[in-house]
DNA sequence: TTGAAAGCGCTAACAC
DNA sequence: GTGTTAGCGCTTTCAA
């Protein structure tokens, strides 16, 4: 054992004077102890530093005031910032967190909520790849393991979730990109297989298109942080029509993409536009500022704990709550002229 | 108690038609069985879908294959990158996560570090804000807690530490400054108090001054999160000699002053030129990219945990590891001229 | 190679 | 109000 072995609530009974019991009511205020009682505990408790060791509390108690977060992966801030959520909102209740990621894998994903389950953690927050159809989820329903869903949405709010509307959201920010004047407007998104947000978003991409009398171009997938992420991009340059402005998927893939496109010789947004999808905040440091629908990401987090803790959860009527997104016209986005020369957008700040 | 009593190992101890330390045996390959009672037993499992409960597992065993993160925030993605390869780091070695936020307050710093105690937690990774004085870590010290800290960084090595050279990474960033011809250059920070790392950066920052035979100026520090953020920033932009380029404590900071120097009416890199510190991987998307020093943070934190887990730690060598740092020269500084006028830079993009 | 028994630290049920 | 008792689920002696 590595470090020193500390007092047990005997300790500190037979230092004040009273039965273990007493101890654990003054603890947990789970009783009413004699005034005199309980500042004798106190003391006690104080002068031995008793540390309570919850594993024997949760043992005895069937709960262990913490619960498990479960994202895809910390290197896309809009997770991270949503785990700032989760972490303020598990604080403010008293409880403590435990965090896994995936790498947007299935396998990963059985793997993290299993090991948070022999942690017999009160419930869980997590985003999935696929709501819809799920192992895992269905697992959790059958065991009546409380937790809700973060970002992912479902047609029918078959599960609990916490979410923006991602298909209204996407068809606003496209519109926006069609009321700038851009009429060839592709698609950019991770793995289909890997997020169900990014379907839903190439819907409301295909709905902004149809009702300006536009036909939707299939969506270009590129590997999740993958070396050769740029050739998909290359092959979207040289589709015809040609591109005038991306809607990717989420902030991060938008940012990369920015990035590949000046490599490769276009200005953005002076030759080609670019919007995205998540409002993370570095996204507004960048100048000029990305083109996004914003989520409020952090209060996503703070949701799903609250849905979590206040049992809405588990006494059997599902509770999805959607939250009002926002968008961000930042300068990336250029304006096209009334009638553009084909493959070149005229660069007009909006 | 919201989800279903699950089987215990007496169950699967029934099935099998073994004990119940025979099971723990298998489970945990603690000694040898019989293959002929290994399979039984792992057929016993499989069909009551067993699943161990943690808690009765460290409770006896004084152990509990979890470890403590405490970072001072998530909204600087310096730190979700740290996580992320603790997690990896963890996960790696079959032990789970807890995490806490400590929002640089000491206060908060102990609050944290005391409930992840009480979870019995086998060792702790956190970044304090003051390293080399601190309460908490001479309790956990005192206590023998396994520990290293990650990003703190200390001048005898009393306590296991994860970082770069700070101070020698921030004159060469500095001197970079200078080799482009920056004569006025100030330190933008937060508040000293919340970061040992801040100090020693400014220690480099003035050792580069110092060995060009400049004057190093005094730091203007910022408060974190504050709304009137950008005061302290109008005041070094006026005071004299007119600063031609900012060099920033971190990355996060840096990107907020490049906006707000943005808003302010000056243009970055051609009026003012900024760096930063960390190399958070946003950084590189901003175009042009981020000059700046980076750090591994994803390896700091994956070294941080084979630091504990390597039992390095509670041998009782401290055990403080240096990474190296790099430059990453991003088009963000703007070359001066052999002889620029007072206070307006030329800009020519390095 | 396996089982029986004890006990890790805590709290809930019951008695007084 | 407070103490006694029992036991949460697991592992670890010890004995066979």
């Amino acid at each position: 054992m590595s470090h020193t072995a500390r007092e047990t609530i005997h300790d500190v009974a037979r230092r004040a004077k009273v039965s273990a019991a007493t101890v654990s009511r003054v603890l947990n205020e789970s009783a009413t102890v004699a005034p005199g009682t309980v500042a004798r505990v106190r003391r006690a408790v104080q002068a031995l530093d008793f540390r309570p060791n919850l594993a024997g509390r949760s043992l005895r108690a069937a709960r262990t005031r913490s619960l498990g977060v479960v994202v895809p992966t910390l290197a896309n801030p809009v997770f991270a910032e949503c785990l700032a959520g989760v972490e303020a909102g598990a604080r403010a209740h008293g409880h403590t967190l435990s965090l896994a990621t995936t790498g947007y894998k299935a396998a990963a994903e059985a793997d993290a909520v299993e090991a948070l389950l022999r942690q017999r953690v009160d419930g869980l927050v997590l985003t999935v790849t696929d709501a819809a159809r799920n192992r895992v989820l269905d697992r959790l329903d059958r065991e009546r393991v409380p937790y809700v869903l973060v970002f992912n949405q479902l047609a029918r709010a078959e599960r609990p979730t916490v979410s923006v509307d991602n298909r209204a959201a996407a068809r606003e920010i496209v519109e926006h990109l069609i009321g700038l004047g851009h009429r060839a407007i592709r698609m950019l998104t991770g793995q289909f297989r890997q997020s169900d947000r990014a379907r839903l978003r190439y819907r409301g991409y295909c709905d902004a298109l149809q009702a300006a009398g536009l036909e939707p171009l299939p969506p270009l997938q590129m590997p999740f942080l993958a070396p050769d992420a740029r050739l998909p991009l290359v092959e979207g340059l040289a589709a015809r029509p040609r591109p005038t402005a991306f809607f990717c998927s989420n902030d991060y893939l938008a940012l990369t993409v920015i990035r590949d496109l000046t490599a490769l010789g276009r200005r953005v947004p002076d030759d080609v536009s670019v919007a995205g999808f998540d409002g993370i905040r570095i996204g507004e440091l960048t100048a000029p500022s990305l083109t996004t629908v914003v989520q409020p990401s952090e209060r996503i987090g703070g949701a799903a704990v609250e849905l979590l803790l206040r049992r809405v959860v588990d006494t059997g009527e599902v509770a999805s709550v959607a939250l009002q997104h926002t968008l961000r016209r930042g300068g990336s986005t250029a304006a096209v002229a009334a009638n553009p020369r084909a493959g070149r957008a005229l660069a007009v700040l909006s």
